[in-house]
DNA sequence: GTCTTGATCAACCATGTGGTTGAGTAGACA
DNA sequence: TGTCTACTCAACCACATGGTTGATCAAGAC
């Protein structure tokens, strides 16, 4: 568990950077090597190597060989640890939010909060 | 449009912390005053502060005012920015890959690629 | 062998980040 | 009025990050 929480914020940290959010999304389309994805940008390949490195121990990417080439692979499958953070708290937040709003809804139809509707709130 | 791409960086780099990782998912309970947030951590007052403030300029956060104390809400609207840019990226890379395990298939039932297969890769 | 190409490693620099402490502000309360 | 509570602001520090340049490596091309 704490080996994820160390791969979220990689994942994260990794995405954090709108150069190497570019990357993904070109990634995204077909492989690439280094001097393709670094061709774009007003920055030295060495950068754009870095850059890659970073994507690359998030688990975001993998390099192979193509002589002396090193062919850029996006791997999608960390956005899946992303996505499931994300969509557990969202779920938690809003059906939080659901149920406020009932509480709310209620308080309009009566005149102030019974002891048993403030209750509600922390049921669950 | 770029000024979602700086909302996505700030959102990606404000969970790149563990610390205010968890933040947003004790948010994602309900409600809490900085102090009440704090409690848990072996840091400063004033380091939860700033934390706070970075998920807040995220647009992840809101504060409000009860007297001196300052409620913190998780705003899990946010979230929606970042499924969306991972869902995309995500299914675009899934696709290519299905598509390419399709011309893999048929170059084993067969034995060399032939040029109307590999174009398979590059169409769409 | 030597050159060229594609990419990485190493050292360095400016700026950003997460932490600290100390001072200051806003509101409740005696 | 003064004091306590909850919090923020400001200055500072160590370290991380994104960039640079120069050297180096690995594998074709000549």
């Amino acid at each position: 568990m704490v080996d994820q929480d160390d791969r979220l914020t990689r994942v994260f940290g990794a995405l954090a950077d709108p150069t190497r959010r570019d990357m993904v999304a070109r990634l995204a389309a077909g492989d690439a090597t280094v001097s393709e994805l670094a061709a774009p940008y007003d920055v030295s390949l060495q950068a754009v190597s870095k850059h890659l490195k970073v994507l690359e121990e998030a688990g975001l990417v993998r390099r192979s060989r193509d002589a002396q080439r090193r062919p850029v692979h996006l791997d999608a499958e960390v956005f899946d640890l992303m996505t499931k953070w994300i969509e557990r708290y969202r779920q938690q937040a809003e059906e939080r939010y659901r149920r406020l709003d009932q509480v709310l809804a209620r308080m309009q139809g009566k005149d102030s909060p019974t002891d048993e509707q403030r209750h509600e709130g922390a049921a669950g």
